[in-house]
RNA sequence: GCCGGGGUGGCCGAGUGGCUAGGCGGCGGGCUGCAGACCCGCUGACAUGGGUUCAAAUCCCGUCCCCGGCUCCA
C-alpha cells in the first residue's frame, strides 16, 4: 500500500519514496522561544506529529528534528523589553513549548537542536558560501545573492521579477539585488553577538534550519514541513543555501499546513485573538483540542470558535462511550454472537483508515473509518451483553492503536477500581443499590432526584437493560 | 501588480467523471417509568452562466464572492 502526499515543489501528490529504504528523516520548523506557542503553532506540530507517528506505524525508523529558535530580532526586542538575557527567555520559553506539546501528547522530537548552540557550524557554512561566490559581505553583513542561485523561487512559485518589482518599502540599499537575504547581521548596539570573520555579529533568519537540518540530517532529507507562511522566503532561502552549498536537492518533500483561523480571522496579538495552547487547554481537554485540529485536512484552514469545539467534544465522547461500552461487555470463552460480523467490520474500516491516511494524511476521513468502528461496537453491544474475550482484545487494541498511536488521541477509559477510587465505587455503587430499591417500588421521583444530584457532582448516570451504569464525566 | 488556494445540505467536513463519506443538528421510530446512551429511518448539497460527455460536485471557458503569499508569522 503506498503511501501518496503533496509536495509544495511541484504543488501535486506523489508517491513517497524516502532516499534510504526503511528510514524517514524529517525536519519540522519549530517555536522561536520568545513567548508561549499558541494554538496556531499547536496545528503544525500536531499535524507532524500525526505524520511521524503514521510513519512509526508503517514501520519506518523515523528520524525527527525540530529547530528551537533562540536568536533573532523577536528574541532580541523581548528580552530586552523583559529585563531578561537572551539566554534566560529562551529558557523560559522553551521549557514551555516542551510542557505544552508534551500536555498535547505531542511526541518530543528526537533532536531540538538549538540556533545559539550552532553558532561555529553556521559561520562555517556562510564562509563557505561566500567562498563559491553566493554571498558577499558589507559593512559587517552577508547576504546570499538570489541572482546566483539557479532556480531561485522554485519552491513558492515567485519569479525574480515579481519579487524585485514588490511592495517593499525600503529596499536596503547594501544589498545587490532586492530580493537577496540576510546571512549575518552586524551587530548594533545593545544587541548580542558572536565573534566571527566579518566582526561581532549574529546569524540571519533562514541560515540556522539549513546549517542544522543538514547537521543532523545529512545533505539531502526527506520530509521538510511547516506552517504555509513559511514557503516564502523562510523555506525558499533554506533551500537555497543547502543547494548552492551541496549542490544536492535538500529536501525530497516539502509539507506545509494551512492556517488555523479564530472566528474567522487570522490570529494576531493586535486583534486580541490570540489563544495560547495554556489557555485552550483551560477550556478544552488534549484529547478534544487535538481531535478538533485534526478533524480537518491538514492542508484546510480550520476554525477556532466554540461551536467547532463543542462538535468535536461530542465527537470524542462518542467514540470514548463506545469503548466504554465494550470494556463493559461480559467476557465469554466462545463466540456466540456476533462477534466475527463485528470482527469483520472493525478489520474493513481500518483498512479504510489506513487507505486515507496513505492519501496524503486525510484525517477526516480517517476519522470517518473510526466512526464506523464505533457504529460496530454500539451494534454489537446492543444485541449482546457478552463478547469472546479476544474479540474483545483484539478490537479494543485496534480501537487504541488508531485513536492513541496514530491520531495521538487518548482514549484510555479510566478505571474505576484504581486507587484511592476505591471508595467512591463502593459509596457510588451502595447509592445506587438504593436507588435500584426505589425504582422496584417506583418511587420515581426520589430515584430521579438521587441521579440528579450525582450527575451534579459529575457522575454520568445511565438506566439500562442490563442494569444501570455509572461513570465518572471526563473533561 | 504578480503568484496561489477555495466556494459542498442548517453547521462542520471528505470526495477530481458514473457506485451520491462521516459527524453535529432537526424530524420520525425503537429501547426506556422518565432522562441519558445507543440503534433504525427520514431530511438535506455541490457559488453562478455556458460548454465537453452516454454520464460532471468532479473536466474546459466566463462571471461573482472569500482567503492567503509577495514583509515577522506555524
Amino acid at each position: 500500500m503506498g503511501l501518496r502526499v503533496f509536495n509544495t515543489m511541484g504543488m501535486r501528490k506523489e508517491e513517497f519514496v524516502p532516499l534510504r529504504e526503511g528510514e524517514v528523516r524529517i525536519y519540522a520548523c519549530g517555536p522561536t522561544v520568545y513567548d508561549f506557542i499558541h494554538i496556531g503553532n499547536a496545528r503544525a506540530f500536531v499535524v507532524a506529529d500525526v505524520i511521524r507517528r503514521y510513519l512509526e506505524y508503517k514501520g519506518f525508523r523515523v528520524i525527527f528534528v525540530s529547530n528551537i529558535t533562540d536568536i533573532d530580532d523577536k528574541m532580541i526586542r523581548r528580552s530586552q523589553e523583559m529585563g531578561l538575557s537572551l539566554q534566560q527567555l529562551g529558557e523560559i520559553y522553551s521549557d514551555a513549548y516542551f510542557e505544552d506539546i508534551s500536555a498535547l501528547n505531542i511526541k518530543k522530537p528526537n533532536i531540538s537542536p538549538r540556533a545559539t548552540q550552532h553558532i561555529p557550524e553556521i559561520i562555517e557554512a556562510i564562509r563557505k558560501l561566500i567562498e563559491k561566490g553566493y554571498a558577499y559581505q558589507v559593512d559587517g553583513d552577508v547576504y546570499f545573492d538570489v541572482t546566483k542561485f539557479e532556480g531561485y523561487g522554485k519552491l513558492s512559485g515567485n519569479k525574480m521579477e515579481a519579487l524585485e518589482m514588490g511592495a517593499r518599502i525600503e529596499v536596503n540599499p547594501k544589498k545587490r539585488n532586492p530580493a537577496d537575504f540576510a546571512l549575518w547581521k552586524a551587530q548594533k548596539e545593545g544587541e548580542p553577538g558572536w565573534h566571527s570573520p566579518w566582526g561581532w555579529g549574529r546569524p540571519g533568519w533562514h541560515i540556522e534550519c539549513s546549517t542544522m537540518a543538514m547537521k543532523y540530517l545529512g545533505e539531502t532529507i526527506d520530509i521538510h514541513m511547516g506552517g504555509k507562511d513559511l514557503i516564502f522566503p523562510h523555506h525558499e532561502n533554506e533551500i537555497a543555501q543547502a543547494e548552492a552549498l551541496t549542490g544536492k536537492t535538500f529536501a525530497r518533500y516539502w509539507l506545509h499546513n494551512e492556517w488555523l483561523t479564530v472566528e474567522g480571522e487570522k490570529m494576531s496579538k493586535s486583534l486580541g485573538n490570540f489563544i495560547t495552547v495554556r489557555d485552550a487547554l483551560k477550556m478544552y481537554s488534549p484529547q478534544v483540542l487535538r481531535f478538533f485540529l485534526i478533524s480537518a485536512h491538514y492542508r484546510s484552514p480550520v476554525d477556532f470558535n466554540k461551536e467547532n469545539l463543542r462538535v468535536a467534544k461530542t465527537n470524542f465522547e462518542r467514540i470514548t462511550n463506545s469503548l466504554e461500552r465494550l470494556l463493559s461487555l461480559k467476557e465469554r470463552a466462545e463466540k456466540k454472537g456476533d462477534e466475527d460480523a463485528l470482527l469483520l467490520e472493525v478489520k474493513e474500516a481500518k483498512k479504510r483508515f489506513e487507505e486515507a491516511m496513505d492519501d496524503d494524511f486525510n484525517t477526516p476521513l480517517a476519522i470517518a473509518a473510526i466512526f464506523d468502528i464505533v457504529k460496530a461496537i454500539n451494534t454489537y453491544a446492543d444485541r449482546n451483553s457478552e463478547i469472546e474475550s479476544s474479540v474483545k482484545n483484539e478490537v479494543y487494541e485496534i480501537m487504541k492503536t488508531l485513536m492513541e498511536g496514530i491520531l495521538g488521541i487518548r482514549v484510555e477509559v479510566e478505571r474505576k477500581d484504581a486507587g484511592q477510587a476505591l471508595l467512591v465505587n463502593s459509596l457510588v455503587e451502595l447509592i445506587l443499590e438504593i436507588r435500584h430499591e426505589m425504582r422496584r417500588r417506583k418511587d420515581w421521583k426520589m430515584a430521579d432526584e438521587i441521579r440528579e444530584r450525582l450527575q451534579a457532582l459529575g457522575f454520568i448516570i445511565e438506566d439500562t437493560p442490563q442494569g444501570t451504569k455509572w461513570r465518572l464525566r471526563r473533561e
